[in-house]
RNA sequence: GGCGCCAUCGCCAAGUGGUAAGGCAAGGGUCUGCAAAACCCUCAUUCCCCGGUUCGAAUCCGGGUGGCGCCU
């Protein structure tokens, strides 16, 4: 006779960088037994450690952890790609009975998850030479193309804003569709998991001084050395060296800013970024916003509120 | 005490008689395959104060206040 075991509610803590994500999922895996699947755009490749604030080796030794650093810098990376290797973990630490705690504040990788993306994978062929024809016939052009093939489409995005555009065209020449329509019959409609997004959410002036406190710690632990190192190994053009932190740190070794500048540059560029993952979050559909001491969550999982269980 | 220069958004700053550029910072937002990316929107009915000239003044004149510099 099978059983038909309930699947779970997934959880998944989500939050602004600097909020406390990494700590508090591990005091919570570690009482619930659970693996911690990392929803994080830049700490999943290997290498870039400070500047992409991933647990340290101590906190990677408390719980496993999946997805981080994952894969290489030089390789091709997306949403796409990194739901299936989610899912993969969260099929893997099931089949061990063990809870699977999402952790990670990119959104567009939750959703990925929550709820597939169309099946419109990108040809790096069509994409180059889209690119190309882009920086030759400018923005304005590629937008007008796209307005021709697809005018819903185009008239959703800004002409400046190419990288869309540029997507937008490599999916109508790949699968011959308007890319519009293929939005509207997919609308992240599937529910792949059942789950619940907690979004932590400190006040506005606590996650000031936490950001600006992690940022000095970056520099301090010497992020333009390593960013040195990653340039030095060939890594220079690749995503992660365009994120946050990196990008500045590249700015000092290139004689661009001081360190100074690049740190008080870094605090704003991250403050901003904070912002708009609270933007992304806050019309997520199944997102609860907590505010610290997060006691909810810690309920909601059947535990008890730590005394001082809580990140620094 | 005298002379000169300056005073425009939180900061920098253009404008020098015709009805307040721009940058930074800030706030809000978008997001279907590089997402810590990329992109969009908002942000001085008012130019230190008072008076005058003028159809019209941030712009000209006078007086004040504040800052800077030089001289005594």
């Amino acid at each position: 006779m099978p059983r038909v075991l309930p699947q779970p509610p997934l959880t998944v803590i989500a939050g602004p960088t600097g909020a406390g994500k990494t700590e508090l999922a591990i005091a919570l895996a570690e009482r619930l037994g659970a693996e911690i699947v990392s929803a994080d755009s830049q700490a999943v490749y290997r290498y870039f450690d400070l500047g992409t604030a991933k647990p340290d080796p101590g906190q990677l030794a408390r719980v496993p952890h999946h997805l981080v650093s994952a894969v290489e810098p030089t390789e091709p990376f997306n949403a796409a790609r990194w739901a299936s290797l989610a899912d993969a973990a969260i099929a893997d630490i099931s089949a061990r009975s063990r809870p699977a705690l999402v952790v990670g504040g990119t959104g567009l990788y939750v959703r990925a998850l929550l709820h597939g993306l169309t099946d419109t994978p990108p040809d790096p062929e069509v994409r180059r030479k889209l690119e190309d024809e882009a920086r030759r016939l400018g923005p304005e052009a590629m937008h007008r193309r796209l307005t021709d093939l697809d005018p819903d489409a185009a008239a959703r995005l800004a002409v400046a804003d190419v990288v869309r555009v540029v997507r937008a065209l490599e999916v109508h020449a790949t699968t011959g569709v308007r890319p519009s329509e293929l939005r509207a019959a997919h609308a992240f409609r599937a529910a792949r998991y059942p789950a619940r997004i907690h979004f932590l959410d400190p006040p506005r002036e606590e996650l000031e001084l936490r950001l600006a406190a992690r940022t000095r710690r970056m520099f301090e632990r010497g992020l333009v050395r390593e960013t040195a190192r990653l340039v030095a190994r060939g890594f220079r053009e690749t995503a992660p060296m365009r994120s946050v932190g990196y990008r500045q740190a590249l700015a000092v070794l290139d004689g661009e800013m001081t360190e100074e500048q690049a740190e008080r540059e870094t605090f704003l560029e991250t403050r901003r970024y904070a912002k708009r993952q609270r933007t992304w979050f806050r019309r997520e559909p199944g997102t609860r916003f907590v505010p610290p001491p997060y006691a909810a969550l810690w309920e909601e999982a059947g535990l008890s509120v730590p005394a001082h269980g809580r990140s620094r």
